[in-house]
DNA sequence: AAGCCGGGGAC
DNA sequence: GTCCCAGGCTT
């Protein structure tokens, strides 16, 4: 095993978060909720859902039967509900076509919907234990900044940093390995204010010590060439998320008129999303989200 | 490559 | 107010 691979496994066993949910059932099916639920989602706001959801659907067949509008229900407060559509697909997919037994190679797990690069070497290494390393921003950012620099602006590809982080992936031991530099980037090897002083790996890394004026600079410049976003809550996002709620208030089951949603939504809407509400209404139909039928009454899908 | 998909928290 | 977050899909 590599130096830096003992020294983060050492960092880890004494200062990871070992007592989250997930890591403590420590199973593929509570990996495979627990990844989708992770996806551009703090750990903080998963934690206290995760427990409710795992004991609403113990299993990936419980899962598989469940109504989509119910899963949807659970989904509330993480965002991008896609994901819950997606996350009930597959566990569809895994009971019809693998028997329940949620796959353990790259290749099929990319198959299957709301899965890619990131989430399928999750699953293979939390999940299995597969020599893998799940290469997210997060691990990115430690391995550039140990083996490549200051990661703004990139000094190489993200290929080329995936391929290092592979290489350190200690053998059998990459659940670990992975929860110790994710653990490690959200408490130490931070985005905004690394914390190289005390860091366990300073030693051995070609950015330390980061200056933290130098890395504001360094990230101002980038941010002076983003777009400007609109508002939040002038957004088609706000309005789809203000929607679904409506329809999460729902008794399960029952519908709405698109007359009475749109009049119930409106008061929440900044002026500029009003005229949008239907045109909305069938972006979500299309993203599997809420049925509309021929009595234009809408509910959770 | 860029835009879209939520929303809460850090700074 | 801006940026960040255990990303993935579509165009």
């Amino acid at each position: 095993m590599s130096m830096i691979g003992a020294r983060i496994l050492a960092w880890y066993k004494s200062n990871g978060r070992l007592m989250l949910p997930w890591r403590v059932v420590r199973n593929p099916y509570a990996t495979l909720v627990s990844e989708f639920m992770l996806q551009q989602t703090q750990v903080d706001r998963v934690t206290p859902k995760f427990d409710a959801f795992m004991k609403a659907y113990p299993d990936i067949f419980a899962l598989a039967r469940a109504g989509r509008g119910d899963i949807i229900r659970q989904w509330v407060g993480l965002g991008y509900n896609s994901r819950a559509v997606r996350l009930h697909a597959v566990a569809q997919r895994i009971t019809s076509d693998f028997a329940g037994r949620i796959p353990e190679d790259e290749a099929t797990l990319r198959s299957l919907p709301g899965i890619g690069p990131y989430t399928a070497r999750a699953i293979m290494a939390f999940g299995y234990n597969h020599t893998v390393c799940a290469t997210d921003t997060n691990i990115a950012r430690i391995i550039h900044r140990l083996f490549f620099g200051l990661e703004i602006p990139p000094k190489v590809k993200w290929a080329t940093v995936d391929a290092r982080a592979q290489e350190l992936v200690p053998s059998g031991k990459a659940h670990d390995f992975n929860g110790a530099l994710m653990d490690f980037g959200s408490t130490i090897c931070t985005a905004r204010k690394p914390a190289c002083k005390g860091c366990p790996l300073a030693g051995d890394c070609i950015a330390a010590p980061i200056d933290h004026g130098l890395l504001q600079e360094a990230r101002k410049d980038i941010a002076g060439k983003n777009k400007p976003r609109i508002p939040f809550e002038q957004s088609a996002r706000f309005a789809r998320g203000r929607i679904v709620d409506r329809l999460r208030a729902l008794p399960a089951g029952s519908s709405i008129s698109l007359l009475d949603l749109q009049a119930d939504i409106e008061p929440v809407l900044h002026p500029v999303l009003r005229g949008d509400i239907l045109g909305i209404v069938e972006a979500l139909q299309d993203d599997g989200l809420i049925r509309v039928d021929d009595r234009k009454t809408v509910a959770l899908v």
